[in-house]
RNA sequence: AGAGAGAUGGCUGAGUGGUUGAAAGCGGCGGUCUUGAAAACCGUUGAUGCCUCUGGUAUCCGGGGGUUCGAAUCCCUCUCUCUCUGCCA
């Protein structure tokens, strides 16, 4: 969520950075209103509750004398029902507040290109080149019927569509992928490896800023109020919610393997191929706690990790800012890595990475101790950065199609064979 | 799932209606001593909001609600933790 302070204080500046996003500005001003109001009534509280503490403590001497203090009660009791009333009064003008703020995305960074939708985001760096086939290319279902290596049919017959079945060297390879970027993570880019729970509280889901926006999104088991994560950024950041961080420990960094559960509602009809958009699917985050200083550092070094998995495994990819109209909801600042697909003939999202700056742990609480030139400290919320590193599913798509051969086996990467122990699926 | 116990500051742990934002200890920070360190001693050490902002004030003792002039303390409710029993991997 958005800093109140700063909406009070600067809100043409954040109605200018919410234009861009395609936000109505209309809801600054309604915060903005009911500030006011909120203010006002909270002046009043506070200067009765200021009085009932000095009477109370009057009336705390006079008993102890033996004097009779009834006349000072009765009065005390008329200035608590006063109270009362202007409590209830502002934690309806808080809650009201609260919806709105709620629903208010992050502002946009300086410097992030400027547009209404994803055919503005730009792209700043293109890898590999692509392959020419001497052949008709085969798309992924097709190569993983024929390898029997997915089997999307009776994945669609256990669950329902979207929800995909890894067989023999198919799930080799799978799981060989997530050791690999694990390993990576772990051992040469300084990740803490974590596994999280992937049923997560409505609590965290809030902490995350999923909740109530994306509710629809996700699904929910009403019994035990529990979500299934639609990304492990939701239990890896509520790793530190509510706690206060030493300077020096900061960035703090960790990687996770999770399942991903989407529901991809409103999505129906779209790209309901194979992998293009599944409601399960295998992802490893990296996620990054640091100091406001080290941000968008810190979100260029992500890029670099995720980036140079790609690398290692030989897929031709391309990376694209977000421009203001496309980023996700927490987000001040966002890369895609799109990876190609030579069946579809277009790029496929792979990977993103987020600086969030403050948005989320402003709600989640996440702070550390900043120690000022003068010796002292402030606290004050940490950024967060989250990023695929990567999912699976989509490079699933790439990979297999970029190293088939004409009789349909596909050739495994160099780095990825001591992990497979095979070097071909025919 | 049933029975019981509990939740207090970075940690341990006192506190059962009136200067208790909270004793004590540990830890942290600063100082004295020391060539330096340790020990010892002294001091210091929570968060958030608002305002007339080198200060004032309000709020916070798991969450929410209630009783009362006044609640960490009493009542209701929810959540979580621990112990025992049951059930299941």
């Amino acid at each position: 969520m958005l800093d109140i302070k700063l909406i009070r204080e600067n809100a043409d500046f954040v109605k200018t950075k919410l234009a861009l996003r395609n936000e109505d500005t209309a809801k600054i001003d309604e915060i903005l209103s009911l500030d006011v109001n909120r203010l006002e009534i909270l002046h009043k509280v506070e200067a009765l509750k200021e009085t009932r503490n000095k009477v109370s403590a009057e009336i705390a001497k006079m008993k102890k004398e033996k004097v009779d203090a009834e006349d000072k009660i009765a009065e005390m009791k008329k200035v608590g029902d006063d109270i009362k009333a202007y409590d209830d009064e502002l934690r309806g003008i808080e809650s009201k507040i609260e919806s709105i703020l709620y629903h208010i995305p992050a502002l946009p960074a300086d410097g992030v290109p400027e547009g209404k939708d994803a055919s503005q985001n730009v792209e700043i760096k293109i890898w590999g080149e692509k392959k020419n086939f001497s052949f008709e290319v085969k798309d992924h279902v097709q190569l993983g019927k024929h390898l029997d290596i997915l089997d999307f049919e009776r994945g669609t017959k256990i669950s329902g569509s979207g929800f995909p079945l890894y067989k023999g060297k198919g799930a080799t390879l799978e799981r060989a992928l997530i050791n690999f970027f694990l390993d990576t993570h772990t051992n040469q880019n300084g990740y803490n490896e974590v596994m999280t729970p992937v049923l997560v509280s409505r609590a965290s889901m809030e902490a995350a800023e999923k909740v109530p926006k994306f509710e629809e999104d996700m699904y929910h088991m009403q019994a035990d109020d529990l979500f299934a994560i639609p990304t492990a950024e939701v239990p890896i950041l509520n790793i530190h919610r509510d706690e206060i961080i030493k300077q020096d420990e900061l960035p703090i960094k960790y990687c996770g393997f999770t399942n991903c559960f989407r529901r991809e509602a409103g999505s129906y009809g779209k790209d309901t191929k194979g992998f293009l958009r599944v409601h399960q699917f295998n992802k490893v985050e990296l996620f990054n706690f640091c100091t406001p200083e080290t941000s968008y550092d810190e979100l260029e070094k992500m890029l670099g990790h995720a980036c140079g998995l790609l690398e290692a495994l030989g897929v031709h990819y391309r990376v694209i800012e977000l421009c203001t109209g496309d980023m996700g909801f927490s987000a001040s600042k966002c890369y895609d890595i799109e990876v190609w697909s030579y069946a579809e003939d277009k790029w496929l999202e792979a990977s993103s990475v987020s600086n969030c700056t403050d948005f989320q742990s402003r709600r989640a609480q996440i702070r550390y101790k900043k120690v000022l030139e003068n010796g002292k400290t402030k606290t004050e919320l940490v950024h967060m950065l989250n990023g695929s590193g990567l999912a699976t599913s989509r490079l699933m798509v790439a990979l297999l199609e970029a190293n088939q051969n004409a009789d349909g086996s596909i050739n495994i990467p160099q780095c990825l064979k001591s992990y497979t122990k095979f070097d071909i699926i025919e």
